[in-house]
DNA sequence: GCTGTAGTGTTACGGTGTAAAGCTGTGTCT
DNA sequence: AGACACAGCTTTACACCGTAACACTACAGC
């Protein structure tokens, strides 16, 4: 676990942005902190401000590493086939990394390398025969909807019970059903659901929808 | 602003969590703490616990009320227009209290009044001609959108311009025409753009993507 | 009067980010 | 060889944090 450092090798930004993440990964963003990443590194906290100025700085390097990590997806004829192929990679960042995540909604992305994905995406849609506006608009609808949905998943859709297993929490199966009969109705469901399929069906329903608020268009 | 309180009358609920609210609304959630509380309540930090048994639960009590703040829309005949009423009224919680609203993405709602909403929006599909499972899976589709541009809006959507003035932030107009050679087609519609209108049309073609998907229905 | 309790204050503990300064070894320059 | 610089890390210190434990005050009901 905490290793203390082999003697006498000195740390860089890689080895320590590494660490960070593994540690957030297993403790959760609350409790990460400079003395502990510091000890889980076998070194001082303040060795680290030798590296990044700050530990925002450091927390921004996390979130550049995560998003770094989205895989380029596989390039295939069909252009609608190749967006979902990103989607599904981005989707599968926040999965590989649900303590981070929640993150890429405070920080804003200044690194240029992490908007590669979003170059392509672009790419697609103008290839596709959307015009520049349009693209645009299409991206931000559909990336919209993956953020939203991805951040859905990891702390728990609206009606779904809470994965920690707080007692006090809400169950729409004992919800009054004189006042949601609505939500009585989902309720079985809620929890019988593949988010996978859901999650691609949300954006090959977007994708649709997107196409018809166009001008008659070759696709 | 920090009003030491009239003396002799004591605090309540609801009281401390209006002068929360407030003070997350000026300061930000990173600077909220009890300490900071109490004396804009004109009192110490330890009184709060009188009312609240933790922070964590204070901060839960803080989300509650922005959500409870969500207007309940106008009952117009058109359904499609009376979803919309509610998207609008939920975008509108969002810019009302940006500060708080990221906070959905990381507390699950526990309380049922919230999810009044919710209910309305599965009546609605409901009514509308959707199954119950159909309209679980548009209501989740539509509302990650929401979600999602909400929380992108607050952020910062990919490519805008840092609103806080720091230097050292990536800007599409300067960026590498050779490796982003769309992002800088697209430069010039992403500092112009009506994120309300866009934010409404994003609904409707997702509600026209959702209705193709399904079997030929009554609308 | 006495007692209880609701509301608030005080003190204290272990944690946080980080500024400032000190230490220690490995150079490089003269 | 000696002087110096600097990288890498530790030590110390400060102000702030959440909150447990306890002390106080004022009013309620008897």
């Amino acid at each position: 676990m905490s290793s203390t450092r082999s003697q006498k090798e000195p740390l860089d930004h890689e080895q320590i942005v590494e660490a960070a993440v593994a540690l957030v990964d297993r403790d959760g963003l609350e409790r990460f902190s400079m003395r502990r990443l510091g000890r889980e590194l076998g070194v001082e906290a303040m060795a680290l401000y030798h590296y990044f100025p700050s530990k925002d700085a450091l927390v921004d390097a996390i979130v550049q590493a995560v998003v770094a990590e989205m895989k380029r997806p596989p390039s295939v004829p069909d252009w609608q086939e190749r967006l979902r192929g990103e989607f599904r990679a981005y989707r599968q960042v926040a999965h590989a990394h649900p303590q981070v995540f929640p993150l890429l909604g405070r920080r804003p992305v200044k690194n240029p390398e992490a908007l590669l994905p979003v170059e392509r995406m672009l790419a697609i849609l103008r290839a596709a025969g959307f015009s520049p506006k349009q693209s645009l608009s299409a991206f931000r609808t559909l990336s919209s909807y993956a953020f939203g949905y991805a951040l859905s998943e990891i702390r728990g859709f609206a009606m779904e019970p809470a994965r920690n297993g707080s007692g006090d929490s809400f169950d729409v199966h004992t919800v009054d059903p004189e006042r949601f009969p609505r939500m009585r109705e989902v309720a079985p469901h809620v929890t019988a659901c593949d988010h996978d399929a859901e999650f691609m069906s949300g954006i090959d329903a977007i994708l649709a929808g997107v196409l018809t608020g166009l001008k008659p268009q070759q696709t």
